[in-house]
DNA sequence: ACGTAAAGTAAACATTCGTTTACTTAGTGA
DNA sequence: TCACTAAGTAAACGAATGTTTACTTTACGT
């Protein structure tokens, strides 16, 4: 029998199987990314996979799972030294987009494959997505709003604002920076000029 | 030969076609819906489909464009008695989510179905949804914005955070019309209480 | 009444997909 | 060394899909 500590072989190709779904589903999407294209980015048959993971559903949630992981680490580093709450929830934003944007596969499958495409899986993706989401809710919790605003639909449409962002992002010049200041300061200013704000 | 305005027949089932695509395509997504359920919603069989639609494709663009054709009417409609610029924005916000929001098939294409997700399609679908979009560029320019605003950047916002509220709808008790309004006011006055309010 | 053409059916076609099966390979512990 | 097991292959399976084909029905113009 062997140390559960160790794994049997020098490396586990699992890894390379989520990593490479991860960049399949970010590009292509789930419903058109094959379990023979991901096995072949391994150098693999597709049978292989069924050795590794139970089904193509399994694969999805090991890499939004780990999506989620990833990008939850980021956002939380870019908001520990700050004490402002504006500041806070614009570095978050600003966290998230540079995540969702860059070429980074992880965290493009969670704005890319929505729950809604993959039937049976989608009670897990959505979990795992409110599980990120929360992060969001305690900084606009934190803010100083004027009295009574409902916090959770100012949420929903901030998500939505930035979620949106992969369907149009690189054909204006915007980078994340640009687009988390402006969202921001949308939301705590507005944009109207001071001489016409009004009810 | 046959009179070019009367059709030969007493109804033009493309037209049912149409719908029940609409139907189908709004609560399962394109990928997950066969031919042949489109033609059982009509009580036909998957090869009458092919004489009305050229390919599943051609329907799909014949659904999204009555989509565009719809909601832009009904947009025009809602705005054309107001003045004030940011009125006329929470009134087409406003008709563009209830449009998307209520059980209305062939709007909720419009943000169900992704051009990502439909391959050849693609262009045609981005063609009919910019024509719509530019709608808002027109309401957003007509604001009284503090200088050197991104007018583009701001649509973009706008449209994401509206077009992502079939995700959660619901979930909440907010109306189309608290949405409108909120998301307006936000966008024209921030959150930030009064006093706080500050670059 | 008759021919034409649109509308529709039933069935097959050619793929494609997720998954399973039977078998082979190779590293590991005892 | 030898049995055990994880890892992988090649091939097939079974179902589903968009589309086509050959044939039938039916309304309408002449």
């Amino acid at each position: 029998m062997r140390a559960p500590n160790r794994p049997s072989r020098a490396n586990n190709r699992s890894l390379e199987l989520r990593d490479a779904a991860a960049h399949l589903f970010a590009h292509r999407g789930y419903d058109q990314t094959t379990v023979r294209e991901i096995a072949a980015a391994c150098g693999m048959t597709a049978g292989a996979v069924y050795v590794h993971f139970g089904s193509k559903h399994a694969l999805l949630i090991a890499v939004y799972g780990e999506a989620v992981t990833r990008v939850t680490k980021r956002l939380a580093v870019s908001i520990e030294t700050l004490d402002c709450p504006w500041q806070r929830l614009e570095s978050a934003v600003r966290a998230h987009l540079e995540a969702v944007l860059q070429p980074n596969d992880y965290a493009r499958v969670m704005t890319r494959v929505l729950p809604k495409d993959v039937g049976e899986a989608r009670i897990e993706l959505i979990a795992l997505r409110d599980r990120y989401e929360a992060l969001f809710r305690a900084l606009i919790t934190e803010l100083p709003l004027v009295p009574q605003t409902d916090c959770g639909l100012v949420r929903l449409l901030l998500l939505g604002a930035i979620n949106w962002t992969p369907f149009w992002y690189g054909h204006g010049g915007a980078t994340p920076r640009d687009i988390a200041q402006l969202t921001v300061t949308l939301l705590r200013n507005g944009l109207a000029q001071p001489s016409a704000r009004a009810l």
